[in-house]
DNA sequence: ACATCATTGTACAACGATGAACAAAAAGCA
DNA sequence: TGCTTTTTGTTCATCGTTGTACAATGATGT
């Protein structure tokens, strides 16, 4: 009831919000996630974009360019840069759909799905050894959260 | 204790992990995130680097560029990049220091703090938009794994 | 059938981020 | 003092991402 409390019921600044820290926590870790799996895929020639093309084709085999951008909230004008590559490196096959001759679908070649295989298994354990300080009900929390943001914010970006 | 259970106890696909479900989430919210405020800020002609550059220097004046890389995770020529253009533009200012003549050290001037003021805003405002959906306890349990990710993947960073 | 509009993929210019090589200044050490 | 090593910031070539404009194909409506 003096002067201590009338600094301190202001909340000035976004840092001092509960939620403005912890999404800044959010982005940091997923910059630094993202670096360190760009240094451990290094051996395989391929970068995390690479890594998010190809596991969507082996869990979608024969999806479209248009339905894989979507997928991964990029543009169509990035997977017609990206795609060339992997099947100039014999990843990936491009062929025409028959009854739309304007979509390409995609697959992964033999050499394609090993590579696959062995990016998903350096992923996997980068998460695991990241994420074991965590028990699995904070991990499921979290999803949650980040679930209900996802669905926040495509609602008004689809309007 | 027949074949049933030979195929539902092997757990081959990554996504099947709960941690690398929860972990895919993140990345995508934090993506779809910049995405959003990327347009927001877009009347303000700044960008989300920008931004965290300004409000850095908006919390620790007199920084220098080495010590805002650290802070931003990014590289030094990523900052030699940037900020002559925030300079160009009369939001901050960059002066030698006297004992060290290798520094440059930072601050905002009085139109670049009145522009943070104004992106932190927006800033602050999606993010509660986007979190409202998760109760207070639910972002700190976020805020807890995610402090955790980055000790972890720092530690081994700098050794 | 025809015109109009929407969808799919491409080409291109602009920009942010990175890592390596470099110059200048400081710090450590003989 | 003089030599080496470290630190700080810049420059440059490279690459991923974006948005826009474009061509080809399909869908819709009269």
């Amino acid at each position: 009831m003096n002067k201590k409390q009338v600094t301190a019921e202001h909340h000035h600044f976004p840092w001092d919000h509960p939620r403005f820290r912890s999404w800044i926590a959010v982005a940091r870790a997923c910059q630094l996630m993202q670096q360190t799996l760009t240094r451990e895929l290094a051996h395989l020639d391929i970068k995390p974009p690479h890594l998010d093309i190809l596991i969507n084709l082996y869990r979608f085999d024969g999806i479209t360019q248009q339905e894989l951008a979507r997928k991964l909230l990029v543009g169509r004008s990035n997977m017609s840069m990206l795609l060339p590559q992997l099947e100039k490196r014999g990843l990936i096959k491009r062929r025409g759909d028959a009854r739309d001759k304007r979509v390409l679908r995609l697959s992964l070649t033999p050499a394609g799905r090993t590579l696959t295989e062995e990016a998903m298994e350096i992923q996997t354990a980068l998460i695991e050894k990241s994420l074991t300080g965590s028990p699995i009900e904070d991990c499921m929390t979290v999803a949650q959260s980040m679930e209900r943001i996802i669905a926040t914010l495509l609602k008004e970006d689809g309007d």
